[in-house]
DNA sequence: ATGGTCGATCGTCGA
């Protein structure tokens, strides 16, 4: 039986609505996390979600900045978490449970601050930030809970392999590939038994990219990315496993987000 | 080496 999971930080979802009915319409995962819907919880455009057979959305936002909303075509159970990291009262986290065939699983929607420009906490405290909140991500386990498996997807902003950038030398001292961040999130992996499955699909010496920024005057031929966002599971999903989709066509849409979707499917 | 572009909101911050 079949189960896929995505993930997209859209970069508002209310300018944004229309490419996320576009993307459910044509890839049709069973539950899809958003990240930096930028929109309060009362102003969330559920009803065209729900038009579209996505009845249960469960949404952590906050005005103007950050926010992460999970959408599902399956029921979810009511053991929904919205944990609070670093206690400054940003809208980053929402984990939520649904059963598949014999299994309960945990999908936890993360994101990650980006960090800002300097990598240096002592001039940059949203750099502190960030290490802070991958710091307080190393206490949570793939095995955390007894019978239930784990997923975790979201925008981490992290792009940890050589291969995750389009010059590994040239970003060393540009946040999001910087050793002290890239150990960070190494540590989050190993500590809490998560397997990257991204990478389990896509092997690790091919340049593999989510993300393109803004700023480049034509991001396809200069192709100059990062793999900010991510899909981990808990190891027993690892053998289920069948596909993992980087959707970098929705980078061209029109009026797009600066990432793109990642699918993971799974036969279980 | 620098600057380049977005979105929410309405001067400026965050990315």
């Amino acid at each position: 039986m079949a189960l896929s999971i995505a993930t997209w930080n859209i970069n508002s979802v209310r300018l944004r609505i229309g490419l996320v009915e576009h993307f459910l319409k044509t890839h049709a995962p069973d539950i899809l996390c958003l990240q930096e819907t930028k929109c309060p919880n009362d102003q969330f455009p559920s009803k065209p979600l729900k038009a579209l057979g996505y009845e249960h959305i469960v949404m952590h936002g906050q005005k103007g900045y950050h926010g992460v909303a999970t959408i599902s075509r399956v029921p979810l159970t009511e053991l929904v978490e919205r944990r609070d990291y670093c206690g400054v009262g940003d809208a980053r986290h929402l984990s939520v449970v649904f059963r598949h065939g014999a299994k309960s699983i945990r999908l936890h929607n993360f994101y990650v601050p980006a960090g800002g420009d300097e990598p240096d906490r002592t001039i940059n405290p949203k750099f502190g930030h960030k290490l802070d909140f991958i710091e307080e991500m190393k206490l949570l386990h793939a095995e955390a809970e007894a019978g239930i498996s784990s997923i975790l997807v979201g925008d981490l902003n992290i792009a940890p392999l050589e291969h995750d950038v389009w010059s590994h030398k040239q970003l060393l001292k540009i946040v999001s590939h910087t050793p002290v961040e890239v150990d960070g999130l190494t540590e989050v992996m190993t500590k809490g038994a998560w397997v990257d499955l991204m990478r389990r699909k896509i092997p690790a010496d091919q340049k593999l990219y989510t993300w393109w920024s803004y700023r480049a005057q034509d991001w396809n031929a200069a192709d100059r990315g990062r793999r900010l966002d991510h899909i981990w599971s808990s190891a027993d999903l690892e053998a289920h496993l069948s596909e993992i989709t980087v959707l970098r066509e929705a980078r061209g849409w029109e009026r797009p987000s600066d990432h793109v979707p990642v699918i993971a499917t799974f036969d279980l």
